[in-house]
RNA sequence: CGCGGGGUGGAGCAGUCUGGUAGCUCGUCGGGCUCAUAACCCGAAGGUCGCAGGUUCGAAUCCUGCCCCCGCUACCA
Protein backbone atom coordinates (compact mmCIF):
# COMPACT_ATOMS: atom_id res chain seq x y z
CA UNK A 1 0.00 0.00 0.00
CA UNK A 2 1.20 3.55 -0.69
CA UNK A 3 0.30 6.64 0.17
CA UNK A 4 -1.03 9.15 -2.04
CA UNK A 5 -1.89 12.80 -1.02
CA UNK A 6 -3.11 15.52 -3.56
CA UNK A 7 -4.50 19.05 -2.96
CA UNK A 8 -6.36 21.59 -4.58
CA UNK A 9 -5.33 25.09 -4.77
CA UNK A 10 -7.00 27.02 -1.33
CA UNK A 11 -10.17 29.15 -2.95
CA UNK A 12 -9.80 32.96 -2.29
CA UNK A 13 -12.63 33.52 -0.21
CA UNK A 14 -12.87 36.95 -1.95
CA UNK A 15 -14.88 34.80 -4.29
CA UNK A 16 -17.86 32.60 -4.32
CA UNK A 17 -17.90 29.06 -5.60
CA UNK A 18 -18.69 28.83 -8.91
CA UNK A 19 -17.94 26.23 -11.76
CA UNK A 20 -14.17 26.63 -12.11
CA UNK A 21 -13.02 26.19 -8.70
CA UNK A 22 -15.87 23.29 -8.87
CA UNK A 23 -13.75 21.44 -11.72
CA UNK A 24 -10.38 21.61 -9.91
CA UNK A 25 -11.88 19.62 -6.68
CA UNK A 26 -14.21 17.65 -8.44
CA UNK A 27 -11.18 16.54 -10.56
CA UNK A 28 -9.18 15.98 -7.51
CA UNK A 29 -11.55 13.84 -5.65
CA UNK A 30 -12.10 11.53 -9.07
CA UNK A 31 -8.45 11.10 -9.01
CA UNK A 32 -8.32 9.89 -5.35
CA UNK A 33 -11.22 8.18 -5.51
CA UNK A 34 -9.31 6.11 -8.25
CA UNK A 35 -6.40 5.73 -5.88
CA UNK A 36 -8.35 4.70 -3.24
CA UNK A 37 -9.82 1.80 -5.33
CA UNK A 38 -6.32 0.90 -5.58
CA UNK A 39 -5.85 0.45 -1.85
CA UNK A 40 -3.61 3.70 -1.45
CA UNK A 41 -3.86 5.35 2.01
CA UNK A 42 -4.97 8.82 0.08
CA UNK A 43 -5.03 12.38 1.73
CA UNK A 44 -7.06 14.77 -0.24
CA UNK A 45 -6.97 18.45 0.74
CA UNK A 46 -9.06 21.64 -0.04
CA UNK A 47 -9.63 24.68 1.76
CA UNK A 48 -9.89 28.72 1.96
CA UNK A 49 -7.21 31.22 1.59
CA UNK A 50 -8.16 33.86 3.72
CA UNK A 51 -6.20 36.89 4.25
CA UNK A 52 -4.80 39.64 2.12
CA UNK A 53 -5.76 43.14 1.37
CA UNK A 54 -9.26 42.16 -0.51
CA UNK A 55 -10.64 40.29 2.44
CA UNK A 56 -8.89 43.46 4.64
CA UNK A 57 -11.13 45.90 2.17
CA UNK A 58 -14.27 43.70 1.39
CA UNK A 59 -14.55 42.81 5.47
CA UNK A 60 -14.39 47.11 6.23
CA UNK A 61 -17.10 47.97 3.66
CA UNK A 62 -19.59 45.70 5.41
CA UNK A 63 -18.04 46.67 8.54
CA UNK A 64 -17.83 43.33 9.81
CA UNK A 65 -14.76 42.27 11.58
CA UNK A 66 -11.96 39.71 8.91
CA UNK A 67 -13.00 36.68 10.71
CA UNK A 68 -16.92 36.53 10.33
CA UNK A 69 -16.67 37.63 6.61
CA UNK A 70 -13.96 34.50 5.82
CA UNK A 71 -15.59 31.91 8.08
CA UNK A 72 -19.25 32.50 6.21
CA UNK A 73 -17.48 32.41 2.30
CA UNK A 74 -15.31 28.90 3.87
CA UNK A 75 -18.86 27.61 5.11
CA UNK A 76 -20.13 28.35 1.66
CA UNK A 77 -16.87 26.62 0.03
CA UNK A 78 -17.48 23.45 2.31
CA UNK A 79 -21.65 23.19 1.57
CA UNK A 80 -20.57 23.21 -2.04
CA UNK A 81 -17.65 20.42 -1.68
CA UNK A 82 -20.76 18.50 0.20
CA UNK A 83 -23.02 18.81 -2.12
CA UNK A 84 -20.94 17.69 -4.88
CA UNK A 85 -19.60 14.64 -3.05
CA UNK A 86 -16.08 15.27 -2.37
CA UNK A 87 -14.74 13.03 -0.15
CA UNK A 88 -11.97 15.35 0.69
CA UNK A 89 -9.86 14.34 3.93
CA UNK A 90 -9.34 17.75 5.14
CA UNK A 91 -10.34 21.59 4.78
CA UNK A 92 -7.69 23.94 5.45
CA UNK A 93 -8.12 27.44 6.44
CA UNK A 94 -5.01 30.09 6.35
CA UNK A 95 -6.56 31.60 9.60
CA UNK A 96 -6.38 28.31 11.59
CA UNK A 97 -3.93 29.00 14.38
CA UNK A 98 -1.74 25.56 13.54
CA UNK A 99 -1.35 27.63 9.98
CA UNK A 100 -0.25 30.22 11.53
CA UNK A 101 2.20 28.57 13.72
CA UNK A 102 3.51 26.20 10.64
CA UNK A 103 4.07 29.34 8.58
CA UNK A 104 6.04 31.27 10.90
CA UNK A 105 8.33 28.59 11.36
CA UNK A 106 8.40 27.57 7.76
CA UNK A 107 9.63 31.35 7.48
CA UNK A 108 12.00 31.62 10.52
CA UNK A 109 13.49 28.85 8.79
CA UNK A 110 14.08 30.68 4.88
CA UNK A 111 14.64 33.77 6.91
CA UNK A 112 17.96 31.98 9.17
CA UNK A 113 18.79 30.37 5.78
CA UNK A 114 20.06 33.84 4.74
CA UNK A 115 17.19 33.73 1.67
CA UNK A 116 15.05 36.76 2.95
CA UNK A 117 16.49 40.28 2.82
CA UNK A 118 15.24 43.58 3.91
CA UNK A 119 14.89 45.90 0.91
CA UNK A 120 12.44 48.08 -1.00
CA UNK A 121 9.05 47.15 -3.02
CA UNK A 122 8.47 50.15 -5.96
CA UNK A 123 5.74 50.38 -7.86
CA UNK A 124 2.54 52.14 -8.96
CA UNK A 125 -0.23 52.55 -6.32
CA UNK A 126 -4.18 53.06 -6.53
CA UNK A 127 -5.01 54.72 -2.73
CA UNK A 128 -8.49 54.02 -3.74
CA UNK A 129 -7.51 50.26 -4.20
CA UNK A 130 -4.75 50.11 -1.87
CA UNK A 131 -3.06 48.22 -4.43
CA UNK A 132 0.13 48.29 -6.86
CA UNK A 133 -0.15 47.92 -10.62
CA UNK A 134 2.10 47.57 -13.57
CA UNK A 135 2.62 50.15 -16.50
CA UNK A 136 0.03 47.70 -19.03
CA UNK A 137 -2.80 47.49 -16.45
CA UNK A 138 -3.11 51.26 -16.48
CA UNK A 139 -5.50 53.14 -18.55
CA UNK A 140 -4.39 56.37 -20.28
CA UNK A 141 -1.93 56.25 -17.09
CA UNK A 142 -4.82 55.61 -14.56
CA UNK A 143 -6.02 53.12 -12.47
CA UNK A 144 -8.45 50.82 -14.05
CA UNK A 145 -10.88 50.56 -11.31
CA UNK A 146 -10.99 54.11 -10.30
CA UNK A 147 -10.03 55.96 -13.20
CA UNK A 148 -7.93 58.20 -10.86
CA UNK A 149 -3.98 58.78 -11.68
CA UNK A 150 -1.57 56.26 -9.59
CA UNK A 151 1.14 57.59 -7.56
CA UNK A 152 4.66 56.49 -7.54
CA UNK A 153 5.44 54.72 -3.82
CA UNK A 154 8.20 52.75 -2.34
CA UNK A 155 7.53 50.50 0.77
CA UNK A 156 10.33 48.56 2.68
CA UNK A 157 9.37 44.83 2.42
CA UNK A 158 11.10 41.31 3.05
CA UNK A 159 12.08 39.41 0.04
CA UNK A 160 12.65 36.54 -1.35
CA UNK A 161 16.22 35.91 -3.10
CA UNK A 162 14.84 34.01 -5.67
CA UNK A 163 17.54 34.84 -7.90
CA UNK A 164 19.80 32.34 -6.06
CA UNK A 165 17.46 29.58 -7.01
CA UNK A 166 17.50 29.67 -11.05
CA UNK A 167 20.06 26.84 -11.69
CA UNK A 168 18.69 24.58 -8.79
CA UNK A 169 15.30 24.69 -10.60
CA UNK A 170 16.37 24.13 -13.62
CA UNK A 171 18.27 21.50 -12.65
CA UNK A 172 15.16 20.17 -10.82
CA UNK A 173 12.91 20.24 -13.75
CA UNK A 174 15.63 18.39 -16.11
CA UNK A 175 16.17 15.69 -13.60
CA UNK A 176 12.14 15.95 -13.18
CA UNK A 177 9.92 16.79 -16.05
CA UNK A 178 7.38 15.27 -14.78
CA UNK A 179 7.23 17.48 -11.83
CA UNK A 180 5.15 19.66 -14.02
CA UNK A 181 2.23 18.50 -16.38
CA UNK A 182 1.35 19.09 -18.99
CA UNK A 183 4.53 18.97 -21.06
CA UNK A 184 3.45 22.09 -22.29
CA UNK A 185 3.22 23.56 -18.97
CA UNK A 186 7.04 22.37 -17.94
CA UNK A 187 7.81 24.45 -21.26
CA UNK A 188 6.29 27.46 -19.82
CA UNK A 189 7.93 27.40 -17.01
CA UNK A 190 11.22 26.24 -18.01
CA UNK A 191 11.46 29.07 -20.36
CA UNK A 192 10.37 31.32 -17.29
CA UNK A 193 12.63 30.39 -15.03
CA UNK A 194 15.61 30.58 -18.13
CA UNK A 195 14.52 34.32 -18.40
CA UNK A 196 15.90 35.22 -15.63
CA UNK A 197 14.40 35.16 -11.78
CA UNK A 198 13.81 38.47 -10.07
CA UNK A 199 13.89 38.61 -6.39
CA UNK A 200 10.41 38.88 -4.85
CA UNK A 201 8.67 40.61 -1.87
CA UNK A 202 7.39 38.71 0.67
CA UNK A 203 5.79 40.77 3.08
CA UNK A 204 3.63 43.93 3.77
CA UNK A 205 3.60 46.46 6.24
CA UNK A 206 0.67 48.37 5.07
CA UNK A 207 -2.20 46.04 5.59
CA UNK A 208 -2.64 43.80 9.55
CA UNK A 209 -4.94 40.82 8.21
CA UNK A 210 -2.35 38.16 7.37
CA UNK A 211 0.60 35.88 9.53
CA UNK A 212 3.12 38.18 11.45
CA UNK A 213 6.77 37.72 10.87
CA UNK A 214 8.37 35.86 13.57
CA UNK A 215 11.63 38.30 13.38
CA UNK A 216 10.02 41.22 12.16
CA UNK A 217 5.91 41.24 13.46
CA UNK A 218 5.31 44.71 11.87
CA UNK A 219 5.34 42.69 8.79
CA UNK A 220 3.04 40.67 7.66
CA UNK A 221 3.31 37.69 5.35
CA UNK A 222 2.40 38.48 1.77
CA UNK A 223 -0.32 36.56 0.85
CA UNK A 224 1.01 34.26 -1.32
CA UNK A 225 4.06 33.15 0.78
CA UNK A 226 1.43 32.46 3.52
CA UNK A 227 -1.18 30.48 0.73
CA UNK A 228 1.19 28.03 -0.50
CA UNK A 229 2.41 26.74 2.95
CA UNK A 230 -1.24 25.23 3.08
CA UNK A 231 0.17 22.04 1.91
CA UNK A 232 2.55 21.32 4.18
CA UNK A 233 0.11 22.85 7.10
CA UNK A 234 -2.21 20.32 6.40
CA UNK A 235 -0.16 17.14 6.51
CA UNK A 236 1.43 17.98 10.26
CA UNK A 237 4.50 20.32 9.86
CA UNK A 238 5.94 21.78 12.05
CA UNK A 239 3.45 20.06 14.80
CA UNK A 240 3.94 16.42 13.99
CA UNK A 241 7.18 15.41 11.88
CA UNK A 242 6.21 11.79 11.62
CA UNK A 243 3.17 12.67 9.99
CA UNK A 244 4.70 15.36 7.63
CA UNK A 245 7.31 13.15 6.42
CA UNK A 246 5.05 10.12 5.37
CA UNK A 247 2.96 12.70 3.11
CA UNK A 248 5.14 15.02 1.86
CA UNK A 249 5.86 15.39 -1.17
CA UNK A 250 2.64 15.81 -2.38
CA UNK A 251 1.79 13.42 -5.01
CA UNK A 252 -0.26 16.42 -6.97
CA UNK A 253 -0.85 20.21 -7.28
CA UNK A 254 -3.78 20.43 -8.88
CA UNK A 255 -3.81 24.36 -9.77
CA UNK A 256 -5.37 26.64 -12.63
CA UNK A 257 -2.98 27.57 -15.27
CA UNK A 258 -3.53 31.24 -13.55
CA UNK A 259 -1.21 30.16 -10.43
CA UNK A 260 1.25 27.90 -12.40
CA UNK A 261 4.42 29.72 -11.76
CA UNK A 262 3.40 30.55 -8.07
CA UNK A 263 3.43 26.68 -7.64
CA UNK A 264 5.71 25.31 -10.07
CA UNK A 265 8.84 28.56 -9.53
CA UNK A 266 8.14 30.46 -6.11
CA UNK A 267 6.49 27.44 -4.09
CA UNK A 268 9.40 24.93 -4.87
CA UNK A 269 12.27 27.55 -4.53
CA UNK A 270 11.00 28.33 -1.05
CA UNK A 271 10.58 24.50 -0.15
CA UNK A 272 14.50 24.27 -1.26
CA UNK A 273 15.60 27.15 0.77
CA UNK A 274 13.88 25.31 3.92
CA UNK A 275 15.44 21.84 2.94
CA UNK A 276 12.27 20.46 2.09
CA UNK A 277 11.69 18.63 -0.97
CA UNK A 278 9.18 20.03 -3.95
CA UNK A 279 5.84 18.57 -4.66
CA UNK A 280 6.22 15.37 -7.35
CA UNK A 281 3.87 16.98 -9.99
CA UNK A 282 2.10 20.35 -10.15
CA UNK A 283 -0.57 19.96 -12.45
CA UNK A 284 -1.99 22.64 -14.55
CA UNK A 285 -5.22 22.83 -16.14
CA UNK A 286 -6.99 25.30 -18.11
CA UNK A 287 -9.65 27.60 -17.65
CA UNK A 288 -13.82 26.96 -18.05
CA UNK A 289 -14.82 29.58 -19.94
CA UNK A 290 -18.35 30.38 -20.55
CA UNK A 291 -19.18 31.66 -24.03
CA UNK A 292 -15.20 31.99 -24.48
CA UNK A 293 -15.00 34.25 -22.01
CA UNK A 294 -12.99 33.36 -18.72
CA UNK A 295 -15.78 33.74 -15.66
CA UNK A 296 -15.71 36.85 -13.71
CA UNK A 297 -17.47 38.79 -11.49
CA UNK A 298 -17.57 41.70 -14.13
CA UNK A 299 -19.00 39.90 -16.82
CA UNK A 300 -21.64 38.27 -14.60
CA UNK A 301 -21.02 35.09 -16.05
CA UNK A 302 -20.03 32.78 -13.00
CA UNK A 303 -22.16 29.85 -13.05
CA UNK A 304 -22.83 28.46 -9.44
CA UNK A 305 -22.41 25.03 -9.03
CA UNK A 306 -25.74 24.54 -7.40
CA UNK A 307 -27.59 25.56 -10.35
CA UNK A 308 -26.10 22.77 -12.04
CA UNK A 309 -26.39 19.93 -9.59
CA UNK A 310 -30.18 20.74 -9.49
CA UNK A 311 -30.55 20.04 -12.90
CA UNK A 312 -28.34 17.06 -13.88
CA UNK A 313 -27.34 16.19 -10.38
CA UNK A 314 -24.65 15.07 -8.65
CA UNK A 315 -23.12 12.69 -10.90
CA UNK A 316 -24.55 15.07 -13.92
CA UNK A 317 -22.48 17.49 -13.10
CA UNK A 318 -19.01 15.25 -11.90
CA UNK A 319 -19.78 13.81 -15.31
CA UNK A 320 -19.67 16.31 -17.61
CA UNK A 321 -16.55 18.10 -16.08
CA UNK A 322 -14.72 15.35 -16.36
CA UNK A 323 -15.34 13.37 -19.36
CA UNK A 324 -16.86 16.69 -21.48
CA UNK A 325 -14.42 18.85 -20.68
CA UNK A 326 -10.29 17.78 -21.40
CA UNK A 327 -8.44 18.53 -18.70
CA UNK A 328 -5.35 20.48 -19.46
CA UNK A 329 -6.45 22.91 -22.08
CA UNK A 330 -9.45 25.58 -22.01
CA UNK A 331 -12.48 24.73 -22.43
CA UNK A 332 -15.99 25.95 -23.41
CA UNK A 333 -19.00 25.26 -20.65
CA UNK A 334 -22.17 25.39 -22.87
CA UNK A 335 -25.73 24.14 -20.98
CA UNK A 336 -27.14 22.72 -24.52
CA UNK A 337 -23.79 20.68 -24.81
CA UNK A 338 -24.14 19.85 -21.31
CA UNK A 339 -28.04 18.57 -21.80
CA UNK A 340 -26.35 16.41 -25.29
CA UNK A 341 -24.22 15.06 -23.21
CA UNK A 342 -25.64 13.75 -20.74
CA UNK A 343 -28.80 12.33 -23.40
CA UNK A 344 -26.65 10.61 -24.69
CA UNK A 345 -24.05 9.01 -22.30
CA UNK A 346 -25.88 9.09 -18.90
CA UNK A 347 -29.27 8.55 -19.75
CA UNK A 348 -29.30 6.38 -23.33
CA UNK A 349 -26.07 4.61 -22.85
CA UNK A 350 -25.29 4.45 -18.89
CA UNK A 351 -28.98 4.96 -17.34
CA UNK A 352 -30.43 2.62 -20.60
CA UNK A 353 -28.16 -0.14 -21.07
CA UNK A 354 -28.64 -0.86 -16.80
CA UNK A 355 -32.38 -0.35 -16.93
CA UNK A 356 -32.60 -3.17 -20.33
CA UNK A 357 -30.06 -5.43 -18.86
CA UNK A 358 -31.93 -5.30 -15.53
CA UNK A 359 -35.36 -5.71 -16.92
CA UNK A 360 -35.19 -8.70 -18.96
CA UNK A 361 -33.21 -10.28 -16.43
CA UNK A 362 -36.09 -9.48 -14.15
CA UNK A 363 -38.17 -10.97 -16.65
CA UNK A 364 -36.61 -14.19 -18.17
CA UNK A 365 -34.61 -15.21 -15.31
CA UNK A 366 -36.83 -14.26 -12.37
CA UNK A 367 -34.73 -11.89 -11.04
CA UNK A 368 -31.72 -13.56 -9.96
CA UNK A 369 -28.03 -13.38 -11.10
CA UNK A 370 -28.12 -16.67 -14.04
CA UNK A 371 -25.33 -19.26 -13.44
CA UNK A 372 -24.70 -19.04 -16.85
CA UNK A 373 -22.06 -17.21 -18.73
CA UNK A 374 -20.99 -17.01 -22.18
CA UNK A 375 -17.71 -15.24 -21.38
CA UNK A 376 -18.10 -13.71 -24.77
CA UNK A 377 -16.86 -10.52 -26.50
CA UNK A 378 -17.86 -8.35 -23.33
CA UNK A 379 -15.05 -10.54 -21.51
CA UNK A 380 -12.27 -8.93 -23.46
CA UNK A 381 -14.05 -5.66 -24.09
CA UNK A 382 -14.18 -5.34 -19.75
CA UNK A 383 -10.54 -6.22 -19.81
CA UNK A 384 -9.84 -3.47 -22.35
CA UNK A 385 -12.22 -0.62 -20.50
CA UNK A 386 -10.05 -1.61 -17.39
CA UNK A 387 -6.61 -1.41 -19.29
CA UNK A 388 -7.82 2.15 -21.01
CA UNK A 389 -8.55 3.67 -17.94
CA UNK A 390 -5.81 2.83 -15.73
CA UNK A 391 -3.15 4.07 -18.18
CA UNK A 392 -5.73 7.30 -18.76
CA UNK A 393 -5.37 8.14 -14.93
CA UNK A 394 -1.59 7.96 -14.86
CA UNK A 395 -2.16 11.28 -16.85
CA UNK A 396 -5.12 12.67 -15.27
CA UNK A 397 -6.47 12.01 -18.80
CA UNK A 398 -10.28 11.81 -17.26
CA UNK A 399 -12.14 12.39 -20.29
CA UNK A 400 -10.06 9.42 -22.20
CA UNK A 401 -10.08 7.01 -19.55
CA UNK A 402 -14.12 6.95 -18.81
CA UNK A 403 -14.18 7.12 -22.36
CA UNK A 404 -12.70 3.83 -22.26
CA UNK A 405 -15.46 2.82 -20.23
CA UNK A 406 -17.90 3.60 -21.97
CA UNK A 407 -16.65 2.09 -25.16
CA UNK A 408 -17.66 -1.28 -22.88
CA UNK A 409 -20.74 0.07 -22.45
CA UNK A 410 -21.91 0.97 -26.08
CA UNK A 411 -19.82 -2.67 -26.59
CA UNK A 412 -22.67 -4.10 -24.30
CA UNK A 413 -25.44 -2.43 -26.19
CA UNK A 414 -24.15 -3.75 -29.31
CA UNK A 415 -24.00 -7.69 -28.17
CA UNK A 416 -27.50 -7.53 -26.82
CA UNK A 417 -28.14 -6.55 -30.49
CA UNK A 418 -26.47 -8.98 -31.71
CA UNK A 419 -27.79 -12.27 -29.07
CA UNK A 420 -31.22 -10.65 -29.06
CA UNK A 421 -32.00 -12.31 -25.44
CA UNK A 422 -35.35 -11.11 -25.93
CA UNK A 423 -36.04 -13.36 -29.23
CA UNK A 424 -33.57 -16.66 -27.16
CA UNK A 425 -36.92 -15.93 -24.67
CA UNK A 426 -39.40 -16.18 -26.83
CA UNK A 427 -37.82 -19.37 -28.14
CA UNK A 428 -37.64 -20.83 -24.80
CA UNK A 429 -33.97 -21.20 -24.29
CA UNK A 430 -33.22 -20.62 -21.21
CA UNK A 431 -29.49 -21.49 -20.97
CA UNK A 432 -28.71 -19.10 -23.81
CA UNK A 433 -30.74 -16.24 -22.11
CA UNK A 434 -28.83 -16.82 -18.93
CA UNK A 435 -25.55 -16.78 -20.66
CA UNK A 436 -26.37 -13.77 -22.29
CA UNK A 437 -27.77 -12.02 -19.54
CA UNK A 438 -25.05 -13.43 -17.43
CA UNK A 439 -22.28 -11.43 -19.39
CA UNK A 440 -24.27 -8.21 -19.69
CA UNK A 441 -24.92 -8.17 -15.99
CA UNK A 442 -20.92 -9.04 -15.10
CA UNK A 443 -20.14 -6.17 -17.56
CA UNK A 444 -22.79 -3.74 -15.37
CA UNK A 445 -20.86 -4.90 -12.26
CA UNK A 446 -17.26 -3.68 -13.76
CA UNK A 447 -19.07 -0.45 -15.03
CA UNK A 448 -20.75 0.04 -11.99
CA UNK A 449 -17.18 -0.34 -10.54
CA UNK A 450 -14.84 1.56 -12.84
CA UNK A 451 -17.07 4.36 -13.34
CA UNK A 452 -17.29 4.67 -9.32
CA UNK A 453 -14.98 7.30 -8.83
CA UNK A 454 -17.30 9.60 -11.26
CA UNK A 455 -20.36 8.68 -10.42
CA UNK A 456 -20.18 7.41 -7.50
CA UNK A 457 -24.68 7.83 -6.72
CA UNK A 458 -25.60 5.77 -9.74
CA UNK A 459 -22.59 3.21 -9.46
CA UNK A 460 -23.39 2.62 -5.84
CA UNK A 461 -27.19 2.18 -6.87
CA UNK A 462 -26.50 0.28 -9.70
CA UNK A 463 -24.16 -2.25 -7.37
CA UNK A 464 -27.17 -2.52 -5.26
CA UNK A 465 -29.51 -3.59 -7.84
CA UNK A 466 -27.25 -6.00 -9.34
CA UNK A 467 -27.16 -7.47 -5.74
CA UNK A 468 -23.75 -6.72 -4.53
CA UNK A 469 -23.32 -6.68 -0.74
CA UNK A 470 -21.32 -2.97 0.32
CA UNK A 471 -20.25 -0.51 -1.89
CA UNK A 472 -18.50 -0.43 -5.30
CA UNK A 473 -15.72 2.10 -3.07
CA UNK A 474 -15.46 -1.07 -1.03
CA UNK A 475 -13.55 -3.27 -3.95
CA UNK A 476 -10.11 -3.44 -4.41
CA UNK A 477 -8.60 -2.97 -8.13
CA UNK A 478 -6.93 -4.63 -9.71
CA UNK A 479 -8.68 -8.03 -8.54
CA UNK A 480 -12.08 -6.75 -8.83
CA UNK A 481 -11.54 -5.57 -12.28
CA UNK A 482 -11.44 -9.19 -13.04
CA UNK A 483 -14.02 -10.90 -14.90
CA UNK A 484 -16.53 -13.40 -13.55
CA UNK A 485 -17.20 -12.07 -10.10
CA UNK A 486 -20.61 -11.38 -9.96
CA UNK A 487 -22.36 -13.95 -7.84
CA UNK A 488 -25.16 -16.35 -9.27
CA UNK A 489 -28.47 -16.31 -7.54
CA UNK A 490 -28.08 -12.54 -6.56
CA UNK A 491 -31.21 -10.82 -6.50
CA UNK A 492 -31.63 -8.13 -8.60
CA UNK A 493 -33.82 -5.24 -8.81
CA UNK A 494 -35.08 -3.17 -11.90
CA UNK A 495 -35.60 0.06 -10.50
CA UNK A 496 -36.23 3.80 -11.63
CA UNK A 497 -34.15 4.98 -14.18
CA UNK A 498 -30.95 6.17 -13.21
CA UNK A 499 -30.59 9.14 -15.12
CA UNK A 500 -33.62 10.19 -16.40
CA UNK A 501 -33.35 11.74 -19.86
CA UNK A 502 -34.01 15.23 -20.07
CA UNK A 503 -36.18 16.80 -22.75
CA UNK A 504 -34.99 19.66 -24.52
CA UNK A 505 -37.70 22.07 -25.66
C1' C B 1 13.26 37.31 -35.75
C1' G B 2 11.38 36.74 -27.30
C1' C B 3 9.70 31.42 -25.72
C1' G B 4 6.00 27.66 -26.26
C1' G B 5 1.30 25.21 -27.94
C1' G B 6 -2.16 24.77 -31.87
C1' G B 7 -4.96 25.14 -36.93
C1' U B 8 -8.11 17.63 -39.38
C1' G B 9 -16.03 16.82 -42.21
C1' G B 10 -21.49 21.20 -38.13
C1' A B 11 -19.01 20.61 -32.64
C1' G B 12 -15.02 18.38 -29.67
C1' C B 13 -10.79 15.37 -30.51
C1' A B 14 -7.18 11.04 -32.28
C1' G B 15 -3.74 10.16 -36.05
C1' U B 16 1.96 13.49 -37.28
C1' C B 17 7.67 10.75 -33.55
C1' U B 18 8.16 5.14 -36.87
C1' G B 19 5.30 8.63 -44.65
C1' G B 20 1.24 4.10 -47.98
C1' U B 21 -7.08 3.42 -48.36
C1' A B 22 -8.34 10.00 -42.95
C1' G B 23 -10.39 7.49 -37.45
C1' C B 24 -13.47 8.31 -32.77
C1' U B 25 -17.58 10.62 -29.85
C1' C B 26 -21.68 13.97 -30.47
C1' G B 27 -25.02 16.07 -34.13
C1' U B 28 -27.76 15.20 -39.15
C1' C B 29 -30.21 11.66 -42.63
C1' G B 30 -31.89 6.52 -43.90
C1' G B 31 -32.80 1.52 -42.34
C1' G B 32 -33.37 -2.41 -38.54
C1' C B 33 -35.03 -4.07 -33.82
C1' U B 34 -38.62 -3.84 -29.89
C1' C B 35 -35.80 -6.05 -23.91
C1' A B 36 -35.12 -0.71 -22.66
C1' U B 37 -35.41 6.13 -20.51
C1' A B 38 -38.92 7.73 -28.61
C1' A B 39 -33.64 4.50 -25.71
C1' C B 40 -30.45 0.48 -28.67
C1' C B 41 -28.02 -1.55 -33.33
C1' C B 42 -26.55 -0.98 -38.54
C1' G B 43 -25.63 2.13 -42.67
C1' A B 44 -25.06 6.94 -45.29
C1' A B 45 -23.96 11.98 -46.26
C1' G B 46 -20.26 15.43 -44.86
C1' G B 47 -13.15 16.81 -44.76
C1' U B 48 -8.52 19.63 -51.33
C1' C B 49 -6.14 17.34 -42.92
C1' G B 50 -4.59 26.62 -42.28
C1' C B 51 -1.97 28.49 -47.22
C1' A B 52 2.07 27.99 -50.87
C1' G B 53 6.19 25.45 -52.45
C1' G B 54 9.72 21.16 -51.96
C1' U B 55 11.47 15.83 -51.06
C1' U B 56 9.24 11.04 -52.52
C1' C B 57 6.47 6.03 -56.60
C1' G B 58 3.40 8.03 -52.56
C1' A B 59 2.65 13.33 -47.28
C1' A B 60 -2.32 15.16 -42.50
C1' U B 61 2.44 12.82 -41.52
C1' C B 62 9.32 14.87 -43.55
C1' C B 63 11.69 19.97 -45.28
C1' U B 64 11.11 25.52 -46.40
C1' G B 65 8.31 30.00 -46.34
C1' C B 66 3.84 32.43 -45.02
C1' C B 67 -1.12 33.34 -42.53
C1' C B 68 -4.22 32.86 -38.27
C1' C B 69 -5.47 31.50 -32.99
C1' C B 70 -3.86 30.75 -28.02
C1' G B 71 -0.62 30.53 -23.59
C1' C B 72 3.80 32.63 -21.01
C1' U B 73 7.04 37.17 -20.87
C1' A B 74 6.85 38.29 -12.56
C1' C B 75 4.46 40.17 -7.36
C1' C B 76 -2.43 39.31 -11.01
C1' A B 77 -6.34 34.17 -5.35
Amino acid sequence: MSRFYVTTPIYYVNDVPHIGHAYTTVAGDVLTRWRRLWGDEVFYLTGTDEHGLKVQRAAEARGVPPTELVEETARHFRETWDALDIAYDDFIRTTEPRHYEAVQQFLQRIYDAGDIELGTYEGLYCVSCEAYYSEDELVEGNCPIHMRPVEHVTEENYFFKLSRYQDRLLEYYTEHPEAVRPESRLNEVLGFIRGGLQDFSMSRTSISWGVPLPWDPSHVAYVWADALFNYCTAVGYGEDDERFHQWWPADYHLVGKDILRFHAVYWPAMLMSANIAPPKCVFAHGWLLVGGEKMSKTRLNQIAPADLVAEFGVDGFRYHFMVDQRFGPDGDFSYEAMVQRYNADLANNFGNLANRVLNMAVNYCGGVVPGEREDGPLRDAAAAAFEGLSDAMTRLDFSGGFGAVWDLIRAANAYIEDRQPWSLNKAGDTHAVGAVLGDCLETLRIVALLASPVIPRAARELWRRLGLPGRPEDSRLPEAAAWGQLPAGSRLEKGAPLFPRKDVE
